[in-house]
This record gives C-alpha cells, sequence and structure tokens, in this order.
RNA sequence: GCCGAUGUGGCGAAAUGCCAGACGCAACGGACUUAAAAUCCGUUGGGCCGUAAAAGGCCCGUGCCGGUUCGAGUCCGGCCAUCGGCACCA
C-alpha cells in the first residue's frame, strides 16, 4: 500500500480528543435557556405521532433500566421528527405512594416535599441524559391540578354504577398498612414487601366494577395486534374466563334453601356424589348452627386455608374436609347426596360451592379415595376400535372427549352436546342456568393511607353515602398530617379534614378518609397529556381525538397486567360516557427487557448496581444510552458491562475525529456544495456504497423489529469503511480521492444516522458541519436502491450441501450464466470428480449447490 | 402441574431455510512513544493436514436426541436446563 510510509499515527492533541463533558454541557445549558426544540404543536399539517414511555415513580433517583426504557423511546421520537411527524413525546410522574410516606417517617421530610423534590432531581437526570421531551405538558400526578379529576372520574363511576363499597375480605399488607388489590398480591405476599405475607382482613371497601367490562376487556385482545402476543396471553390468563353451568341443590329437609354450584363440566352431574362447600360459605353458619363440635372443625378448615393463602402454597394444601351429615338433592334425578366442607374449595371463586365428581375430576377423585366417597362413572372414552364403541377409562378420566353413560335420558351424547342440552334443560327446569365466571374480580381502590387521592364521598347520618358535589372538587389532600401513627387511615385523625356538612341536608357529616389505588392515576394520565392545563374537564375530547391513540407506548413488562389492564378498563368507561372515541389507548405496545448486571437484577444487596449518573459522568449521555440500545436488541435482557460503554465511547470518539479532520477538509463552499459526480473512482463507489447500505438498514431497523444493536453495529461499519478508504488522508494522484461533495454527503448522512441514538454528539457535529437548520427536522436520509446495489457479489458454491467454491460474479448476472460458471469452476469440478449432477439449486444472488448422487 | 420465552466463541451478541460467529468487548502481537496513556495496524471457535514461512486445504462445531429439506442456529417432534406468568379457577 502506497500510504504505509504515511504516519498512520500520530500524538492525539487535546481538541482531536472526545471530551463528552464540553459537548454535551455545552448543548444541555443551550436547550435549558430554549427546550421548545421537543414541543408538539397544538395543531399542525403534519401527521401526528404519539410516542410513550411509562411514567416512572419519582423514587428519587434514575436507574439503568429507566435509561434503557427512555433511550428506546427517544430515538423513535428522534425518528419520527426527522421523517416529518408532529411528535409527543411527553414525561410525567406517578407520584402517590407509598415509599413517600415511608420516607417521610424514617428521614422525617413530609411526603410532599419529598416526592417534589424527587421530581427535581429525576427531572434534571433525563435532561442531563438528553431526552427529549415537551415539558411543558409535564403531569404531575399528587397536584391538586391532576388529582381532582381522578376524584371527578370517580363520582363519573358511581354515578353510573360502576363504583361501589361492599364490605369484603381483603388482602392486608402490614408492612404498608393498607388493602392491596388482588393484582398487588405476589405469591401471598405484597409485591412492594417481597417477604411480608398478606393478611386476610375484613373491610368496608370502594370497588370500581371492572367485571363489567371483563368480556370486552378479553375480547378487544384480539385486536390489539401490535401488542406482544406474551402480555396479551397474560391478560387472557388473568381475565380467566370460564363458561359453565349454575345449578341449584336443594337442601334435604331445609327450608327450601338452595346450594347453587358452579362448573363447566354439568355434563359429569350424574355422577356427583357429594356436595363440596368452601368453609367460608355463608350457608356453612346454619349447617353448624346445632353442632359445636362441627362449628371448631370448619374454624380450624377456614384456619388452614388462611394459612395456605398467606404462606402462597394453595395448591399444595392437603385436602381434606368434614362431612356435615346434611344431605342435597341432586335436580337432574333426585338423588340424596351428602354435604361436605372442604378445604380444598374457595370461597371467591365460581359460588364457593362445587359438586363432587370423583370419576372426572381429579381433585374430586383424590378427596373421594381418601374419604372412600362413592366413584361412579358417567362419562367412557370414545373407543379407538370401531367394533367397541366406548371404552372403560383409567380414572379420573378428565378429558372432553367422551359419551355419557349413566346419566337417565342424556346417556349416549357426547360430552360437548350434552353440556349445551343439560344447560337448557336446567333452565327450563328452573334450576340452573348456563353462565360465565372470571377470574378477574372487581377493582378495590380504597387504601388506607394518606399519600394518595382522598376519595370525594361524605357519610351523613341522615342522608347515608353521599357524593362530594363536582363544584367542590378537589377535595385538597391536607399537608400536616401525622402519618407516623399506625391503625386505620392517617386522614381519620384530621378533624379538619373528617368534619364537614352534608351536601344534601347540611347536617353534620363526615368524609371518607380512605385514599384511592395509585393504579388509578396512571389508568388514564397519558390523556392528560394531551391537554394538559385545562381547567374545566380532565381534558378536551377533540384534543385527544387528535392525538389517539398512543402510535407507540414503552415500558417493562412487569406491567403488562396491572396498568395495562386497569387503563384499558378507564378508557372503555370515557368511551362510554362519551370522552373518547377509541376503544383502547394503545395501538403498538413494545416491552423491553431488564436491565441485569453478573447475571442477576441490580440490586444494592449484590452490590451490583450502576448508576446512570456514575455513567454519564465517566463516559457521558450519548454513550451510556447508546450503550443501552447497542448492547443486545430491545425486547431482551441486557447484561451490563463497563467494558461495553468503554468500547461504545471509543466508537464516538473515532466518528467524532473522523468527521472533525478526515472529513472536513478546508475546500471552498462551492466545491463542498457541489453534488457528487456520477463518476467516482471504484474505490469511492465503494465508500458511497455502503453509505447506502447503511442508510437502508438503520431505516430498516427502525421500520421493522427494532434490533437497533444492529443498526448501530452497521454504522460502526460504516465508519470502519470510510476511515480506511483509500484517498481519505491524502490526495492521491488524478481523480483518486474523496471528492469534497462525497466527503460532505458522508458526514452529513453519518451525523444524521447518530442523531437518534447521540444527540449530543450529533447536534455538535451538525454545527461544525456548519449546518444552520434543526437537526431534528433535516429529513431522515434516503437511500438509493441504485447506488446501494453491489455490482460484483461473491457467491457460494456448494456440493450437497457443504462448502466446496466461492464464485464472483456480476449482481445481475443470469442464473444460466452463474449455473455454467458454477459447473466449470476448478475446484468444484474437482470436487465432483466426474460424478453425476443430479440437479443445481439455485437461489438468485445467494448461493448455488449442486446436488449429486 | 399448566402456559410462554430463551439456550450460538473467553464475554455481549449477529445471521427471518442458504458462506455460522457481522459489530463490539476481552486477550495476544506489532507501530508510535524515553516511558505510559491515547491512537493506529494485525491475529483470535476447536481440531487436523500442508509449508522454510506463507498461501491453501480437510474435518468438527449453534443445549441433547430424532425428523423434514438439495440445504436447518433457523421449520417439525421428543427430551434437558434457565427464566417469566398462572396455579386446588371447579
Amino acid at each position: 500500500m502506497p500510504h504505509d510510509d504515511k504516519p498512520a499515527t500520530r500524538d492525539y492533541r487535546d481538541d482531536e480528543r472526545y471530551h463528552p463533558q464540553r459537548i454535551e454541557t455545552k448543548w444541555y445549558e443551550r436547550w435549558q435557556q430554549d427546550d421548545s426544540l421537543y414541543r408538539a404543536e397544538a395543531t399542525s399539517t403534519l401527521p401526528k405521532y404519539y410516542v410513550l414511555e411509562m411514567l416512572p415513580y419519582p423514587s428519587g433517583v434514575l436507574h439503568m433500566g429507566h435509561v434503557r426504557n427512555y433511550a428506546i423511546g427517544d430515538a423513535l421520537a428522534r425518528y419520527m421528527w426527522m421523517n416529518g411527524y408532529n411528535v409527543l413525546h411527553p414525561m410525567g410522574w406517578d407520584s402517590f405512594g407509598l415509599p413517600a410516606e415511608n420516607a417521610a417517617i424514617s428521614n422525617n421530610v413530609p411526603p410532599r416535599e419529598w416526592t417534589l423534590h424527587n421530581i427535581d432531581n429525576m427531572k434534571a437526570q433525563m435532561k442531563r441524559l438528553g431526552f427529549g421531551y415537551d415539558w411543558s405538558r409535564e403531569v404531575t400526578t399528587c397536584l391538586p391540578e391532576y388529582y381532582r379529576w381522578n376524584q371527578w372520574f370517580f363520582l363519573k363511576f358511581y354515578e353510573r354504577g360502576l363504583a361501589y363499597r361492599k364490605k369484603s375480605k381483603v388482602n392486608w399488607c402490614p408492612q404498608c398498612a393498607t388493602v392491596l388489590a388482588n393484582e398487588q398480591v405476589v405469591n401471598g405476599c405484597c409485591w412492594r414487601h417481597e417477604d411480608t405475607l398478606v393478611e386476610q382482613r375484613e373491610l368496608e371497601q370502594w370497588f370500581l366494577r371492572i367485571t363489567k367490562y371483563a368480556e370486552e376487556l378479553l375480547g378487544d385482545l384480539d385486536k390489539l395486534e401490535d401488542w406482544p402476543e406474551k402480555v396479551r396471553l397474560m391478560q387472557r390468563n388473568w381475565i380467566g374466563r370460564s363458561e359453565g353451568t349454575l345449578v341449584n341443590f336443594k337442601l334435604e329437609g331445609g327450608t327450601g334453601s338452595n346450594i347453587s354450584v358452579f362448573t363447566t363440566r354439568v355434563d359429569t352431574i350424574y355422577g356427583a356424589t357429594s356436595i363440596q362447600l368452601a368453609p367460608e360459605h355463608p350457608i356453612v353458619a346454619d349447617l353448624t348452627a346445632s353442632n359445636p363440635d362441627l362449628r371448631r372443625q370448619v374454624d380450624q378448615l377456614i384456619a388452614e386455608q388462611r394459612k395456605a393463602k398467606e404462606v402462597g402454597d394453595v395448591g399444595a394444601i392437603d385436602k381434606h374436609g368434614v362431612n356435615t351429615g346434611r344431605c342435597a338433592i341432586n335436580p337432574y334425578n333426585g338423588e340424596k347426596v351428602p354435604i361436605w366442607i372442604a378445604n380444598y374449595i374457595l370461597m371467591d371463586y365460581g359460588t364457593g360451592a362445587i359438586m363432587s365428581v370423583p370419576a372426572h375430576d381429579e381433585r374430586d377423585y383424590e378427596f373421594a379415595k381418601k374419604y372412600k366417597l362413592q366413584i361412579r362413572i358417567v362419562i367412557l372414552a370414545r373407543a379407538t376400535d370401531p367394533e367397541e364403541t366406548v371404552v372403560e377409562p383409567p380414572l379420573p378420566f378428565t378429558a372432553l372427549d367422551g359419551t355419557l353413560v349413566s346419566s337417565g335420558p342424556f346417556s349416549g351424547l357426547s360430552c360437548e352436546e350434552a353440556i349445551k342440552r343439560m344447560s337448557k334443560h336446567a333452565e327450563e327446569q328452573g334450576f340452573g342456568i348456563a353462565t360465565v365466571s372470571y377470574r378477574l374480580k372487581d377493582w378495590g381502590i380504597s387504601r388506607q393511607r394518606y399519600w394518595g387521592t382522598p376519595i370525594p364521598m361524605i357519610y351523613c347520618d341522615k342522608d347515608g353515602i353521599v357524593p362530594v358535589p363536582e363544584k367542590d372538587l378537589p377535595v385538597i389532600l391536607p399537608d400536616k398530617v401525622d402519618i407516623t401513627l399506625t391503625g386505620g387511615s392517617p386522614l381519620s385523625r384530621v378533624p379538619e379534614f373528617l368534619t364537614t356538612t352534608c351536601p344534601k341536608c347540611g347536617g353534620p357529616a363526615k368524609r371518607e378518609t380512605d385514599t384511592m389505588d395509585t393504579f388509578v392515576d396512571s389508568s388514564w394520565y397519558f390523556y392528560r397529556y394531551t391537554d394538559a392545563h385545562n381547567e374545566k374537564a380532565p381534558f378536551d375530547s377533540k384534543t385527544v381525538a387528535y392525538w389517539f391513540p398512543i402510535d407507540q407506548y414503552i415500558g417493562g413488562v412487569e406491567h403488562a397486567i396491572l396498568h395495562l389492564i386497569y387503563s384499558r378498563f378507564w378508557t372503555k368507561v370515557m368511551r362510554d360516557m362519551g370522552l373518547v372515541r377509541n376503544d383502547e389507548p394503545v395501538q403498538r405496545l413494545f416491552t423491553q427487557g431488564m436491565v441485569i448486571k453478573d447475571g442477576a437484577k441490580m440490586s444494592k444487596s449484590l452490590g451490583n448496581v450502576v448508576t446512570p449518573d456514575e455513567m454519564v459522568a465517566r463516559y457521558g449521555a450519548d454513550s451510556t444510552r447508546l450503550y443501552t440500545l447497542f448492547a443486545t436488541s430491545p425486547d431482551r435482557e441486557l447484561d451490563w458491562q463497563d467494558e461495553g460503554v468503554e468500547g461504545i465511547s471509543r466508537f464516538l470518539a473515532r466518528a467524532l475525529r473522523l468527521v472533525k479532520f478526515k472529513l472536513c477538509i478546508n475546500s471552498d463552499q462551492s466545491e463542498w456544495n457541489a453534488p457528487v459526480p456520477s463518476d467516482l473512482f471504484p474505490e469511492a463507489r465503494a465508500v458511497q456504497r455502503k453509505l447506502h447500505q447503511t442508510i437502508k438498514r438503520v431505516t430498516e431497523d427502525f421500520e421493522g423489529r427494532w434490533h437497533f444493536n444492529t443498526s448501530i453495529a452497521a454504522v460502526m461499519e460504516l465508519v470502519n469503511t470510510i476511515k480506511a478508504a483509500p484517498g481519505i488522508d491524502y490526495e492521491m494522484p488524478g481523480n483518486k480521492e474523496l471528492l469534497p461533495p462525497l466527503r460532505r454527503e458522508l458526514a452529513r448522512t453519518l451525523v444524521l444516522l447518530l442523531a437518534p441514538f447521540a444527540p449530543y454528539l450529533a447536534h455538535e457535529l451538525w454545527e461544525m458541519l456548519g449546518e444552520k437548520g434543526n437537526l431534528l427536522r433535516e429529513p431522515w436520509p434516503k437511500y438509493d436502491p441504485a447506488l446501494a446495489k453491489e455490482e460484483e457479489i461473491e457467491i457460494p458454491v456448494q456440493i450437497n450441501g457443504k462448502l466446496r467454491s466461492r464464485l464472483v460474479v456480476p449482481a445481475d448476472a443470469e442464473e444460466e450464466f452463474v449455473r455454467e460458471r458454477a459447473l466449470a469452476d476448478e475446484k468444484v469440478r474437482a470436487a465432483l470428480n466426474g460424478k453425476q449432477v443430479d440437479k443445481v439449486i439455485l437461489v438468485p444472488g445467494k448461493l448455488v449447490n449442486v446436488v449429486i448422487r
């Protein structure tokens, strides 16, 4: 190579080094002074694009999971800006919740102060990381401007019968000293305190009737084609729809009282040999009234169930029960069946009572074996041998493809047919009905905590439960509250808050002192971003109609059920209220993978925590962000490696030097701005081809699978290619140099390709190139397929699938030509060794495979 | 137990039926330097053959076993392991 004698290296002067801190603080300060760069336009001729990342809880500092989440969203937002969209990219704070109270207790700082201070800090971190949010639309859920609309919605829900009060068993976390929704109980423990067993308590609670929307929430999952299948499946399982039949068994010798049983297999009812009740079933009180000994045994069962539920191994409980000595009448055949009470029957599913069919249910079988209860076969498997029509199966036989026997008029039917006919029969006879049961429960939203939205209800001795009139909203959360005492809601110890007058009769009354679950806040916050300062309504419906649905929502999979099912519910209610037109809030959902280190989730106890602050201080925001995108594809788990960030930082330094010292050469403006000639010499043409191939790859990654790791790898390859290009360092004789117009195209495009991922450096280089325009509004580069196309390609030639040779042929070579060249190839002929060619597989532009026998 | 995802060099990973390991890290060798840092150039899955050294060639290799296919990391079936969700749901 002629330039080997040139010094390949030299000492790098200070200005040749990459100083992320200098570059980033310079732009940070500019953007601090003018943050209009990232504003969404209220009205625009441009098409809209709403990209949203899940809002954080302001715990105090950002962690790497946040950075990853926001780096993905920000890259997309920037890409869409450059593609000419009116982009809405907002951020806010899910700022009610328990940690603020705990911090208040341990640090003696009021929750409000603590929270607002954390928000300041995290907002500064976000800005330092260069995320492009429209801060003019910032939403902070703990401020009255926001939570008054929670209260307003609550009143509307109440009017529509979607909010109701009920005494019920609730999940109680002794650590939180409050109630948890079913969704917040994990393995029998609190979702925030993994070691704290959840207790069951009986309390008066407010519920939202999400079950009314169960069917639609389930059905519409099919429409969410741009959601990960995993999330849809998790929601489907959570809703847990099952079709079945309610059947009333009359109590023998009773006063006409019934036991209602839910079953999905009414076809097996002729095999029912007992009734099993949950120990907490209401009728148990009657059955045990005159039998203290039985009562004691039932209490024992209750205690066992609670314990099992608390420990979280409900499935492993040793099944046992007691015979009440009473019987019920099977309405299908008038048969007497004994009533038992068993610890494996749950009160909170179905009716809390089952018919036990030992021959056709595993649990019933196990139970019957233990107590030597009668086992009666009423379903036979269909025979595989046509001579035999039915087969006696091994027990328990639970499959649905069988034939009924010993089932009165229903004998001979298939199971599925029998379920239909027998349900109908029950309806006609008035002792049962086909029905649907859900696992999903109504959403209990009362929390006996201070730092949340006060539930706007008043209790009057005379008028009962009275909603706070809309005009009196917001019900302000008082500031000075002693939250260190335990037991009951903190607000109940604030007389000024508690005591009020009844809006109806004007008499003395008391306020509700519970606050709302914080999942209420996050169920509709993304609507508020569209119209964040509206004082008359939660938002303007027309404005929402412009922006919704959210085009792209990005967050962790841990919200697959809780937040994402509540928000879907909220949207459907708002639609029914006429506030929004969309059935679903989110068009596309993306769930990014976790950030781990050394094979484990980052945690203080493991000492493997890497903080964004230290990374930004060492390598800068661009490198930190770029690394989270480069390490792996966004949907996968990211294993953090400090050396990786180092590598990314070196790459950015190379890109900087390439643009600054190699591509920007002294040439006059007219030369620099001239069009790239079409007759480039081959080496320059090769660089140009690489450029267009890179644009293609990065663009396709954005439009398709979001594998930004490969996009960034492509840009690295481009940098490597340009750097190694002949003629980059000096002018070769004749026309063998990288002409200024080509250098300009290379430099500009490289900067544009980096812009979504490394905004600071991109802006710096853009300015360095003498560009005056707004980088975010610079059109995303387009590739020219003709320029991206290879002129010559190397084609592997295989014999029976094994690589034997390679051919270099023109990219547009005819198939016949390639085939001939392949068969004529010296190595191929040697390998063939005169054997007969069976056929030749030719994949155009890809390979040749010669098949021999 | 049921449902789902994942499994590729020393490491993070590429490869959407077609040259396995792009890109990056680490390691090693070299250039530059009084020296170091930085930077630049090069080598790097394993084994074998070949050569003075190269060039070059062959075989094996994507958790395991089998199948489909001209061709499998990729598709199908069965195992194993790890992770995640649900779990007496009647």
